[in-house]
DNA sequence: ACCTGAACACCGTTCAAGT
DNA sequence: ACCTGAACACCGTTCAAGT
């Protein structure tokens, strides 16, 4: 492990700690003991440090290995179903994860061309032999991940870290639900097309 | 116009200048030409004003004062529609909108009965007579809240402010189908009970 | 390669004192 | 009622210098 990745993972335990607005270079620099300063020899920025965090997050350290989707049975809602549940999941594993996430994914000069590209891409291949349009399954796309980050933000603004057990389930069922609705909905415009 | 007031004011206008993140108390009270300290007479601390400009934004100055909803003779789903896009509408007024609405809304000690909650029993009131139980209703409005949050925190980070009036447009067109697909769905449970 | 020491330009907040 | 002056405990970041 290197140093980079000991500071990388330091500050992921330090998120959990504190919550996402307390955690600041200075906490981060006296959990590890050392001077602030010495974090930018690993990190040109704080910015750079939460954005190799939300790689971390949203990338959970497999999708990349596993390379591209494997060829499943699974209907392609159930395959939907699957990765924005799987979303919301790695997003839960870390405090203030989907804000975290939200945040600092899309802005910037970083082009993004990573793990959430992917998803969005495998998405797309999911939806293509369904017989919608490529603008059709787009918007598909981005209504379920707008759903999921809503979703995930809200619940974690309101529960705290960690959920507890029961209100985990309860927000498992309510998210599923509203998940449903939308699937149910894409169903019925795949059928008037 | 109390001097609140006139503080609030322009907070708001630094936001749409300068975006949340750089959004400070320091700045603020140079642009009034006052001393840092000056601001804590009116607010007791910025989560306080952040609050306010919350209210603003969400409160769009009306819906307080035009007391609960009118009846009409437009359809539930007419009348979700025109709630979740007045919603968008009011949080793109202002740059950064979503986030600050999103992230300053729910937490910390205060019991938020607002015009948030107005707006979530006023859905429920328009649900009501549809059938659905009242935990369906209940999910359905979750549903659509996170969906309209996720939607618009991201299009706010991507398109920055003020959105170009065409890509607007093109956003408005999208958030519409995601909404149709959410409604669509609602509409196949209504039917299934 | 990794860190220290020390600085710089910032933050939010408090509070006595002024007008 | 509203603001100043001055302080306090913080921020992110840079950079020469040490080991």
């Amino acid at each position: 492990m290197s140093r980079r990745d000991e500071v990388l993972q330091a500050a992921l335990d330090l998120l959990d700690e504190v919550g996402l607005d307390s955690l600041t270079t200075r906490r981060l620099a006296e959990r590890l003991g050392v001077r602030p300063g010495a974090l930018y020899r690993h990190f040109d920025s704080k910015r750079a440090l939460l954005d190799a965090m939300v790689d971390v997050v949203i990338g959970g350290g497999s999708e990349v290995d596993d390379g591209p989707p494997q060829p499943t049975k699974d209907t392609w809602d159930e395959q939907i179903r699957t990765i924005a549940t799987g979303a919301r999941a790695a997003m839960l594993t870390h405090r203030d994860g989907a804000r975290l996430v939200v945040t600092h994914l899309l802005p910037g000069p970083r082009a993004e061309p990573g793990v959430a590209q992917l998803a969005w891409e495998t998405m797309l291949t999911i939806l293509r032999p369904t017989g919608l349009s490529e603008a059709g399954a787009a918007g598909v796309i981005d209504t379920i991940f707008a759903y999921v980050n809503g979703f995930t933000i809200e619940e974690q603004a309101r529960d705290g870290f960690p959920q507890p057990a029961e209100r985990r389930a309860l927000r498992d069922q309510g998210f599923a639900i509203g998940l449903d609705l939308i699937l149910t909905g894409v169903r019925a415009k795949m059928k008037s097309v």
